[in-house]
DNA sequence: TGGCTGTGTCTTATGGCGTG
DNA sequence: CACGCCATAAGACACAGCCA
C-alpha cells in the first residue's frame, strides 16, 4: 500500500483485518510505502505496522510531495488497485467524505510495474535510526506550531458546524457511555507539558472523583485504560503546594484539540478513558459540547453524570 | 564474540512559578 | 483557585569500553 499519511488510529481501523489476511494463506506479505510530508504520519503508526508484520518503507528520495492513497492486491495474474482520496487515518477511513475506486490490471502492466519500482527505489526500509530522526524533526515542528499560536486545524468560518440540536435525544455512539459516574472533562487549549500532554485536574474533581486525599503533598496512583487503543498505564496525581493536581494524558496533545476527555470508573482507583476530538469525532464532540452548554469559556467545563 | 557496566541522550511524567 | 509557562526528575535507550 502507498499512503501520503498514516496515523495510529488509522492503522487501528484495519490492523485486525490486515493481520487476519496475512494469516489466512502462506507467503502473504504486506508492504507499506508511507510519506512523511507535512508531518501527518505518526511515528507510533509506523512502529505498530512493523510490529504487526508489515514491511514498512519511508519515502526519502523524491521531489514534490508523496501523495498517493493506494492499496494494491497482487496475484500472479492480476493486480487489484484500490485508489482513493483517503489517507490511512481514522477520519479518512470512517468519518470524512472520501471517494475511492477499484481497477483490475494485468500483473505485468508495464507502466504500473515501473511506477512501483520507482517508488521502491525512492524509499528506505524503516529502521530505528530513520524512525528516530523523523520523530525528532516532527516533534520540533509540532512544538513550533504550538508556540506560534497557529491553530493545528484550519476550518473556514463559513463552514457550518456538525448539527446536533441542543437537547437532541439521539446520542451519537461514544467510546464511553454517559452513565452514572462518567466524568466529562474539557481540555484547555494550552494545557502544560512538552507536547501539551499534561492535564490539570480541578481540586474538587481530583479529591471527589479520583480519590486524592485533601492535603498538600498527598498523592494517589490511578490506573488508566484508553478504551480506543486498549493501552493501560498507571499515573500519579499529587496535591502540589500550589494547589494544582495534574495527569499526563499524551493522547490529548495539541494536535487533538479542541477535545474532551471522558472517564468512567472501573474499580477502585482504576478508570477507562477516551479522547473525543473535534477534528476526528465532530458529531460526538458537538454532542458533548452541547451537554456542557455549547460555548467554550475561559474556564474549563466539566460534568460528572 | 558475548556479557557487563558506566555514561550520555532523549522522552515522559511530574512539580514550581507567575499571574489573573 | 486554576491557567499557562517553564524546569526537572525519572526512566528508557543507545553506545562505547572493558573483560572473560
Amino acid at each position: 500500500m502507498y499512503f501520503y499519511g498514516a496515523t495510529q488510529s488509522g492503522w487501528d481501523e484495519i490492523r485486525t483485518h490486515a493481520k487476519q489476511w496475512l494469516r489466512a494463506r502462506n507467503k502473504r506479505t504486506i508492504e507499506a510505502y508511507i510519506g512523511t510530508d507535512h508531518a501527518l504520519t505518526e511515528p507510533e503508526a509506523l512502529t505498530a505496522m512493523k510490529q504487526d508484520g508489515v514491511a514498512v518503507f519511508l519515502l526519502t528520495c523524491y521531489s514534490g510531495i508523496f501523495h498517493p492513497k493506494l492499496i494494491v492486491f497482487s496475484s500472479n495474474k492480476y493486480k487489484l488497485l484500490l485508489s482513493g482520496s483517503n489517507n490511512l487515518t481514522r477520519s479518512g477511513l470512517s468519518s470524512n467524505i472520501e471517494f475511492a475506486t477499484a481497477v483490475k490490471i494485468p500483473a505485468g502492466a508495464e507502466r504500473f510495474v515501473n511506477w512501483e519500482s520507482a517508488i521502491h527505489n525512492s524509499s528506505n526500509a524503516l529502521s530505528k535510526t530513520l524512525l528516530k530522526d523523523y520523530e525528532q524533526q516532527r516533534n520540533q515542528r509540532l512544538k513550533k506550531l504550538q508556540k506560534s499560536n497557529v491553530p493545528w486545524q484550519f476550518t473556514w468560518r463559513k463552514r457550518r458546524k456538525a448539527a446536533v440540536r441542543k437537547g437532541a435525544s439521539i446520542q451519537p455512539k461514544l467510546p464511553i457511555k454517559l452513565e452514572e459516574g462518567t466524568l466529562l472533562y474539557e481540555v484547555m487549549p494550552k494545557e502544560t507539558g512538552p507536547m501539551g500532554s499534561q492535564i490539570q485536574i480541578l481540586k474538587q474533581v481530583a479529591i471527589g472523583y479520583f480519590g486524592l486525599p485533601n492535603r498538600v503533598g498527598s498523592s494517589v496512583s490511578i490506573s488508566l485504560t484508553n478504551v480506543t487503543t486498549g493501552e493501560e498505564r498507571c499515573l500519579t496525581m499529587t496535591y502540589n503546594s500550589n494547589t494544582t493536581m495534574r495527569l499526563s494524558i499524551h493522547e490529548a496533545s495539541y494536535t487533538e484539540r479542541p477535545c474532551f476527555l471522558l472517564f468512567q470508573p472501573k474499580r477502585k482507583k482504576s478508570f477507562d478513558f477516551a479522547v473525543i476530538s473535534e477534528a476526528l469525532d465532530p458529531m460526538q464532540f458537538q454532542f458533548l459540547d452541547n451537554i456542557l452548554g455549547g460555548r467554550r469559556q475561559r474556564k474549563r467545563r466539566t460534568l460528572i453524570f
